[in-house]
DNA sequence: TACTCACAG
DNA sequence: GGCTGTGAGTA
């Protein structure tokens, strides 16, 4: 590796602000990672189903495919094929459909059958539980990190780096009267083993040689380094191969991780970055992938595939865009994105923002609102087992602030009502409110339906319900409920589960299965955690994907289905539904 | 606030 | 192409 010292560009501050986390992005010095998980879902399945990156597994969701395993791309198979398709291209295809709901029924799970749309709702939730395990993982490697979809996220490296730059030179850390005025030493002769051998690819500077010229590089090549150690953390934790990218704006780690997959990462050093821009169009850059994009290019008469990002960088001033554009921020943004300087902050967004459960109806089959109904009962599961899952998680609790309701119908016009949602803690109680409140929706939404404008509502070819602002509550109202609640998760997660729906039986107010001790007013509702794991026990049946091949070793646990009582008592009240609407 | 649209994976 | 999510625009 070549080094070439000389007068530093940078100040000490420049150095400083890496170490604050408001500040590290807008330094010249910044290094932000975006990393990605390969062919996530089709992934998720092959640990699931405990086989090998050689095997061929791919996601199925009805007849289409929404993720393709490596090992199956290598047969040609993609996203495009249907099921048949891909099968004749790779006879040994191994087929993990999702889990899906059966229409009426309280639980997602992996089936032994190929479910078909009429009557089956997809289920996404195992990936986005196994997702959150994963942004768990990466909050504890780095500090700021933004989840920026299910499978990939953004990390500022600012702290990590800056904590290795004065580990390693130590003249880094030396308090300065005037950080702001003083540049920074020049590079030492040679740099210390630990930066060399530096993982992944780097894209060569412009004059085509990979040197080390200025501090920046040095962060970048410190950037790989931790990259690097953080894929291979991912994969012993928790099986994952991903592909990284480092760059020092958002964007470019972005187009970087893109850049090499699957199991590579590419760094990109800020010299190079006009020459790693040649690689794409400016659509291929986040936010320009649909109209606005096109737009840009056609209002710049831009030749659209040829180094156009290098071209608008060459060619407009700023004046130009915003004459061109006739919008001033777009101008500027575009301006500084084609010079790698549009420096957007790592967004946290831990809490969840909103939730929905939707699906589209196929043909004639929900033709009047009673149709419907069935298919109400999963939406509102689907969002109550979420909220739990969202419970079980933090210790925090999170409530919505709203529910709506969409309804398409087939001249492929969408309409939505909302109602505010009150605030209640008890998911049992929430769960009635929203069977309650969406029922009202759809009799507010026929009733304000515009016949005339939009053509008859029915047949419908989509529903959804969502939750939408989230709050924070208070936390739990008293310190013991929070103890309970930590207690019965250390059983869930370090007591193997029965394996018969048995009774407990009476010996004192010692549970006969567990062993815990159980108040007696409580004996009611500790059964019914039995009976919920043993019921998951039933669940765990064999699943159409492993049936063509594997044995299970990682299958997720199913739901824990609501208290039975209730449940009974909510059968009762759907029930009500129907009557009252016919 | 109510609703729609654009964009993304 | 189906499903889910975020953010911005509009009235």
């Amino acid at each position: 590796m070549l080094i070439v010292p000389s007068s530093s560009k940078f100040t000490y501050q420049n150095l400083l602000d890496l170490n604050d986390s408001a500040r590290a992005t807008f330094s010249p010095l910044s290094v932000i990672a975006h990393i990605d998980i390969n062919a996530y879902f089709a992934q998720y399945e092959q640990l699931r189903l405990n086989l090998t990156p050689k095997d061929p597994v791919v996601c199925l969701q009805w007849n289409s495919l929404i993720a393709v395993s490596y090992a199956a791309r290598e047969y040609g198979v993609s996203r495009m094929d249907s099921l048949q398709t891909a099968k004749l291209k790779c006879p040994d295809l191994v087929v993990a459909h999702t889990a899906v709901f059966k229409k009426g029924e309280e639980t997602w799970k992996y089936v032994d059958y190929l479910p078909q749309p009429v009557d089956h709702k997809v289920s996404l939730e195992p990936y986005r539980r196994e997702s959150r395990k994963m942004m768990r993982f990466f909050k504890e490697f780095c500090d700021e990190v933004e989840k920026a979809s299910v499978d990939e996220c953004f990390m500022d490296f600012g702290r990590l780096i800056y904590s290795r730059m004065v580990a390693l030179f130590p003249q880094l850390g030396e308090q300065q009267e005037n950080p702001r005025e003083t540049r920074l030493p020049p590079l030492p002769d040679q740099l210390p083993k630990e930066l060399e051998d530096a993982p992944g690819l780097f894209i060569a500077k412009e004059d085509g040689q990979v040197s080390v010229c200025d501090w920046d590089d040095v962060a970048m090549l410190i950037g790989a380094h931790l990259g690097f150690d953080l894929r291979r953390k991912l994969k012993k934790e928790l099986g994952y191969t991903t592909s990284l990218g480092i760059g020092r704006v958002k964007n470019i780690a972005k187009l970087a991780s893109d850049f090499k997959k699957p199991n590579q990462q590419t760094t990109v050093f800020n010299d190079a970055i006009p020459a790693f821009f040649d690689n794409f169009s400016l659509t291929d850059f986040w936010s320009m992938g649909g109209k606005v994009g096109r737009q840009i290019l056609q209002d710049l008469e831009v030749e659209s595939g040829r180094h156009e990002v290098r071209y608008i960088k060459d060619n407009f001033s700023l004046e130009d865009l915003a004459r061109e554009l006739k919008d001033p921020q777009l101008a500027e943004k575009l301006y500084k994105m084609v010079r790698g300087e549009l420096r957007q902050p790592i967004n946290p967004r831990t809490d969840v923002k909103s939730m929905g459960s939707h699906k589209n109806f196929r043909g004639k089959s929900v033709s009047q609102s009673s149709d419907i109904l069935d298919w109400f009962k999963v939406f509102v599961i689907d969002l109550i087992l979420r909220l739990q899952e969202l419970d079980d998680e933090i210790d925090t609790q999170r409530r919505p602030t709203r529910l709506t309701l969409y309804m398409r119908n087939s001249r492929n016009i969408t309409s939505s009502r909302q109602c505010s949602f009150p605030l209640i803690r008890d998911l049992d109680e929430a769960k009635k409110k929203v069977e309650e409140l969406s029922l009202r929706l759809l009799q507010e939404l026929e009733e304000h339906w515009d016949t005339a404008r939009a053509g008859p509502m029915y047949p419908s070819t989509h529903g959804g319900l969502a939750f939408s602002g989230f709050q924070e509550i208070s936390g739990y109202s008293r310190i013991d409920e929070l103890m309970k609640v930590r207690a019965v998760r250390r059983e869930t997660t370090a007591s193997p589960p029965p394996r018969e729906p048995t009774t407990p039986t009476d010996e004192g107010n010692v549970c006969a299965q567990c062993g815990a001790e159980v108040a007696p007013a409580e004996r009611a509702e500790h059964n019914d955690f039995h009976f919920a794991m043993a019921l998951n026990d039933e669940l765990n049946t064999q699943s159409y994907g492993e049936r063509l091949l594997a044995t299970r070793k990682r299958e997720p646990d199913p739901p824990v289905p609501a208290k039975r009582a209730k449940r009974d008592a909510n059968q009762k009240t759907l029930a009500g539904w129907s009557r009252k609407l016919r």
